[in-house]
DNA sequence: CGCACAATTGAGAGTTATCAATTGCGGTGG
DNA sequence: CCACCGCAATTGATAACTCTCAATTGTGCG
């Protein structure tokens, strides 16, 4: 039975859309907000996701660029709910990548034929794409269903702010697939100084190069807020991996993309002032958030200055700097970005 | 037909071989010290390799440990030839990883049996690891082969030192794979700095990443000496890449190997003294030219100061703190490493 | 011999770490 | 309701390290 998620604030709306949906042999799940609904498609993938443009906080357009970013739900047919049939906004929404757009008030039937539709479409693509897999490196809707039976039905842990998800020298034991809250990952000196490697928010995999290595953590993971974490067995992941080449490519992807990050902070470590380093970061920290759909940012300062690799107080002054000149405030330690563009453009 | 590599000084005893190999229809391959074993080793790897201990310059011992650590060299059964059969080299060898052992003078029978036996063995390994492939991540043998006849046959280029084999921005039209020489990736500041991200070394391949993500070079790559490199090009090894488990298999672990090593850096370069920078980039290069072969280093200044992530200056200034302090000793520019241990045990 | 390039040395300026002290805030027990 | 505690954030002053610029030496080569 396909599973499809509705992303809708007003609830007569929704409860319409259920009610269709479900008398067609559906399996409907259904968020109030685009909080609950990117963290219910992180949780518990469906098949489609129908969703509101507008809306409190987080808006569609939000959501859907949230969602195109994960892995798990980057290839799941997207479609817009919208109560103006305005082109700019329609535009806005196919180039993000939706698949499709319904406007409101609907029929039942246009309704049911749209999803039909692009359920249909999107298992082509896959038949397609797994015909021609010699061509192209990415099966990219085959892949997406592994990744979603990998993380479906596993056992959920959650753990406190501060708690150690997994330990430097341990030996790994499962994947994490998290699915809520924020993680650090982190390396330590022989004097106790610690290196962020990654932070990872809700949709990201967690702990998987030991586990492919199949050598101890070279890093600690620790949650910087509460968290729940979907546990997936080595005994599970590994076989799966090994056999399926779509899998294997995901992680392939993620794993270049680390390396590519990591140059990118290797160049600026070398040879950026801590300037243009806390610049850099309170950009990535700002985009994290947004991606989280919170308007600033709150972190630790010792985390910060963990992040930049450098003193806590070489952060706090340059956070002040940054304030007088006006390209961020400051509010009870929460930090809010005002100016990305000059922040991009600090030099050195 | 089997390929046989034999690695022999005397020209007596190799030639020898060759006859017996031969008349028993074996293709074989000859190389009169470590140093070209190595080489013929890494441009048309064997199916077997027969390597005396006792050679000048490199000796066999340095031979299977240098061969042992390239992905397409790795997994070639490796068999000693020794005068003596001293049970302590006996010993050393076979912990080193050799496969077998034959004490010269030996009788053609004894050869050809031992030969023989090691090939089925090696086949059989890969027909045990493809049938249990589900349970462990990578299957070697037969990864091995497939990493073979990805280099075989390919077109060939040498490069001088000094150009560069590909430039950040452009797209990715091959992979590479380095024969002979040393090559440096490195990524640029805004400012023209410069930080080394990798050396690579004959038997490394080169410029996957970028392949692998089909995006443009963030990086570029130019040879710091001499170099023959053979080109795969794309359309032959992406989609072997992404239907071959065994392949990808091995480029995951290439690619997670990676990460660990910029991780290492990161931390390295967010909190030590370039004393201690310059230490831990000493022994990499040590351990390096002692993989190609070689007893010093030979590196530009400024190169070295690139891999630091400092000024040209201050390496200049540490190494000759290091010098009088008796840990390493220049000599026209080479660097020889004298105190290995001290150099680790450097702190902060 | 002189050129080009690499390596080295010197001196001063600038950046950043460190140590120490102070402030701010939330919670808690009296 | 308030004083107090603990933790995090902030500020200040100083010392240490490293970069930069400039000058000099060394080396191979035509």
């Amino acid at each position: 039975m396909k599973k499809i998620l509705i992303i809708e604030d007003t609830y007569e709306v929704r409860d319409n859309i259920v009610e269709i949906l479900s008398l067609s042999n559906y399996e409907v799940d259904e968020a109030e907000n685009g909080i609950i609904g990117i963290e219910k498609a992180q949780t518990s993938p469906p098949d489609l996701i129908l969703c509101d443009v507008m809306m409190p906080d987080l808006d569609g357009f939000g959501v859907l660029h949230i969602l195109s970013k994960k892995p798990v739900t980057a290839n799941i047919p997207f479609i817009f709910l919208t109560a103006k049939s305005e082109k700019a906004d329609f535009r806005k929404g196919m180039n993000l990548g939706a698949d499709d757009y319904i406007t409101k008030p609907f029929d039942p039937h246009e309704l049911l034929e749209v999803v039909e539709m692009r359920l249909k479409k999107n298992e082509r693509k896959a038949a397609v794409q797994e015909k021609k897999g010699s061509l192209g490196l990415i099966n990219e809707s085959k892949g997406r269903r592994e990744l979603q039976e990998l993380i479906a039905n596993r056992e959920v842990r959650t753990f406190r702010k501060r708690d150690a998800i997994y330990k430097e020298n341990e030996l790994p034991r499962q994947l994490y697939y998290l699915q809520s809250g924020k993680v650090k990952t982190f390396r330590t000196n022989d004097f106790g100084k610690t290196y962020i490697t990654h932070i990872y928010n809700a949709g990201d995999f967690l702990g998987y190069q030991a586990l492919i290595k199949n050598t101890p953590y070279h890093e600690s993971a620790v949650a910087m807020e509460n968290c729940r974490v979907a546990l997936i067995p080595k005994k599970d992941f590994l076989p799966l991996l090994a056999n399926s080449r779509h899998l294997s490519n995901q992680f392939i992807k993620l794993l270049a993309q680390n390396i590519e990050e990591h140059e990118e902070q290797l160049l600026s470590l070398a040879y950026s002032s801590i300037r243009k380093r806390v610049a850099q970061a309170l950009l990535k920290l700002n985009e994290q958030s947004r991606n989280s759909g919170q308007a600033n940012i709150s972190i630790l300062r010792d985390d910060f200055a963990s992040m930049v690799g450098t003193a806590k107080e070489s952060v706090i002054r340059t956070l002040a700097e940054f304030k007088t000149e006006g390209l961020i405030e400051v509010d009870n330690g929460l930090i809010t970005v005002i100016d990305q563009d000059k922040l991009y453009k600090i030099p050195c």
